[in-house]
DNA sequence: GAACTGACTTGACGCACGTCATGTTCCGCC
DNA sequence: GGCGGAACATGACGTGCGTCAAGTCAGTTC
């Protein structure tokens, strides 16, 4: 991969809000600079608390934002304590897309898992970015196209998989993105309380609970109030791999299977 | 050997498959007829006996095809019996765009519930397409977002619903496709088996038998080998408002369905 | 420090649903 | 017609997980 473009906010701009869609890896990373600085001047930064929401389901999409920091959850239910989390937002991401395509309102809340700095890109600002740069939409559709199969993936877990597992795949996850080796051993700094991580797997909290107790007597995992740790990350990749292998063997031998 | 009927451009298909594209309700439809004349030239008409794959899960995506009759289950998982059915593909619809824009392979399987015609339209093409016409490209991102929003609720209902439920969700969604009013019934048409329907669901064929002679017993509905028939159709209607007014306190559903 | 509060834990209990095993019905085929 | 195989049905049984109810722990405030 091509490492990568330092962001260009060397002091011309006052507001954070100028450098932050400069962040490698990102669907504006290509853009030209004088369109984004153009797009800038529309666009403004906000800074929300932990536990408000960036908007709700069934409100108006009027923008979209562009994740600074922090972690967002997309909660779809009601918007009290019983929602259920349909994904995680980490910071790179650009969310509020699809409510703009379809013109509606939000059909999930985003709530705020820790304290969020966001880029608030109007939605006549958006439109008219993507009216200019056809490459910027590609991007996003491309993105679009990375959700759905996501979730579909996770519907799939959701469905198939016993709470431990599910458990076990959500980590592994994580992992990806907020984990750090440490020797034989694998940190992951869940951004999330245990309670949230029950939500995105659909179980009741107790259960969450339960699960934990079971995979810290299997040895997998250690769960600290601050994170979770893998003593042996090998191991924890082994139980994951056999998790997700049984569901999809997409390898070409057809095993006989003979079912019943 | 499965003898699929793969009907080339030409014979009696030729003329249909011209034909195809127009019509109403579709992607397709607002485009000029100059462009789909130079479109035709580039597809072809494939029709596939019921039980058959139009692809396999992991196959490389080389096509995108507009579905002209029957129905396709998408499945995932492994392509033996045991798969779960992500999604119902109804005729007019058209898939596999969401591989074509990954540039990689087919993450479901896609499984004739019926005797089933495509078009079929090589992933040259389709891109040539899109190249000619933005707004074409526009609108399959508006289907893209459908289809998430349609796969987000569908988790929601399998995570929180009971088997009862989704049953009864499932046939009221089909209804509106394949029902007609006869008086006060309401005759539903289903087009894939009990066991389909099951594996739509994400349960076991047993439940699905169980719940079947429940909801007889609650004189919702009657199931009969060749389609389910709803006595009342208020009756049943109101049962599926019960169930969804406690998962979705949002608006009314508002699908368009000019689909026919 | 004591009292309070919210996040998490633990146990008891029940039920919904999956699994296994065995009918039953339907339908094509010789 | 009789046979064989799907598709479906039914019953027995075990269990995973949700629910309820209590208990523990950590951080806050006074």
């Amino acid at each position: 991969m091509p490492n990568q473009n330092q962001c260009p906010h060397g002091g011309d701009h006052s507001e954070s809000c100028d450098a932050c869609d400069f962040a490698p890896a990102s669907v504006w990373s290509d853009m030209p600079a004088d369109f984004m600085t153009s797009l800038a001047e529309r666009k403004t930064v906000r800074k929300l608390k932990r536990g408000s929401y960036l908007f709700h389901q069934g409100d108006p999409c009027d923008a979209v934002f562009r994740l600074l920091s922090g972690v967002l959850l997309l909660r779809k239910g009601d918007h009290d304590g019983n929602s259920l989390v349909v994904r995680m937002v980490r910071p790179g991401s650009t969310l509020g897309y699809r409510a703009l395509v379809r013109g509606e309102v939000h059909s999930v809340s985003a709530h705020c898992a820790t304290e969020v700095v966001v880029c608030h890109i109007p939605a006549r600002a958006a439109r008219w970015a993507f009216e200019q740069n056809r490459a910027l939409e590609r991007d996003f559709v491309a993105n679009l196209v990375r959700d759905i199969d996501q979730i579909e993936d996770q519907a799939l877990n959701m469905l198939t998989l016993c709470v431990r597992d599910r458990v076990l795949v959500l980590l592994h996850q994580m992992a990806e993105h907020f984990g750090r080796d440490e020797g034989e051993a694998l940190c992951i700094d869940t951004p999330v309380s245990k309670s949230d991580m029950a939500a995105m797997l659909g179980i009741a909290r107790e259960s969450m609970s339960r699960c934990i107790r079971l995979i810290e007597e299997q040895g997998l995992l250690r769960f600290h109030h601050d994170g979770v740790v893998a003593p042996c990350r090998k191991r924890f990749q082994a139980a994951v791999d056999a998790i997700l292998g049984e569901v999809a063997p997409k390898s070409e031998d057809d095993r006989p299977a003979s079912n019943g």
